[in-house]
DNA sequence: CTTGTATTCCATAATTCTTTGGAATAGTGT
DNA sequence: ACACTATTCCAAAGAATTATGGAATACAAG
């Protein structure tokens, strides 16, 4: 083999990764597994695809190296190989979202108007301060899996029947999955409605525990 | 258009990234211009691709936000659009060489032998106590784009004959584009064969700068 | 051992990507 | 204005990717 043919098989080795964050299919499944593991029925049920299709997915990016499986009982649980892999999303999201306008108007069309924003490093002096309440709005497997200290946690469909169990006049900061999560945006308006006050933090789990930030696994 | 239409509007823009080094010659390319901008002849004359190819494969990338052009005189210099490229790049470049096999296989395949390397920890400090004589074999023009301080540029293609502008006695540490490229191993092996004492740095001119390391620009 | 469940495999059709010559374009330099 | 050069556009063929039913598999649980 010619030296440039290695040299061209070598790159092409390394595009397999490149290549498996090409779909944005793919991406919400990595989106959900920065979360937390989950089987292939749930994050079927989660992203809204069909069962055979999250499965060839989910083969594709294990074999890009990006996941690893875990069996217990009937289930195979599947989770991200490594934080490098929930780093490389972000950076290639964050990438896309400094270039690309494109990215901007589909994460105002999706998203809405953004609400109040808190930043970690004001949440993090803040929550030590007693000033605020965190509250977290993933569903339960996300939130049992690791979230804030101290966090309350509602699923956002949960939220509206479950008002009374945030201390009225408490200064809520709402957070969910990461920056183009919907639920917190979701959480913040519906606060607002009911006279609470409230804000979302910056980001969410994904950013809070790649800048290492304290998780809590309770 | 229905939220969950628009959620998926939204990774499929994100996925734009992805696409982009998805593909081996597109990294081909990013390799290079991380090294320095350069023309569209240019590109194809290094890389060995057609012309035509070079040119569709750098809109591919310039639509993805990761490049932009600069006009001077008749022709138009490509460069990376900021240096979150150069690390989007070398991250998915190490997360695949972390987690495949097969990486590591064309790696070996492709550049021989490892020689000796010395840490850019090692190499900086050896610097400053003047203990090495740092060789930069790469292309003309990369060395004139940046390179570390101090180095003697001498392509490699060029130094079997320009041996005796290196001294006898010096302790040699050859570098080039990065880990993936070949000309300090030549380098190295080509020194080593005279008689000198070589090393390769490890890694190249890339991971220097993204470690913030000093780059010279003579 | 048999049943049931979660997941993967397979085949296929629709779509998208890649490469490549030749033609077109845009801008430079005279 | 004219010729020249670097680059892009276009079209087409071949290759790869994607989504999706239905079948097959691999375990676990009984």
């Amino acid at each position: 083999m010619a030296d440039s043919e290695k040299k061209a098989a070598l790159f092409d080795q390394l595009a397999r990764v490149g290549k498996a964050l090409g779909n944005g299919k793919r991406l919400e499944l990595l989106d959900l597994l920065a979360q937390s593991e989950r089987s292939v029925e749930s994050l079927a049920t989660a992203s809204g695809m069909g069962l055979t299709t999250v499965s060839a997915h989910l083969q594709t990016l294990k074999a890009a190296g990006l996941l690893t499986t875990r069996r217990e009982g009937q289930k195979i649980h599947y989770s991200l190989a490594d934080d490098d892999v929930a780093a490389l999303y972000r950076l290639a999201r964050d990438t896309a979202s400094t270039h690309l306008a494109e990215v901007e108007r589909a994460a105002a069309d999706y998203l809405g108007d953004q609400p109040a924003q808190v930043s970690r490093e004001a949440l993090l002096a803040g929550i030590e301060r007693g000033e605020y309440t965190v509250l977290d709005v993933r569903p339960a497997e996300e939130y049992a899996a690791g979230h804030l200290p101290g966090a309350i946690g509602i699923p956002m469909d949960e939220l509206a029947d479950r008002l009374t169990e945030i201390p009225a006049d408490a200064r809520v900061v709402a957070y969910c999955r990461g920056t183009y999560c919907v639920f917190a945006h979701d959480a913040v308006e519906l606060l607002a409605r009911s006279g609470r006050n409230a804000a979302r933090l910056e980001g969410g789990l994904l950013e809070w525990r790649l800048a290492d930030l304290p998780v809590e696994t309770a």
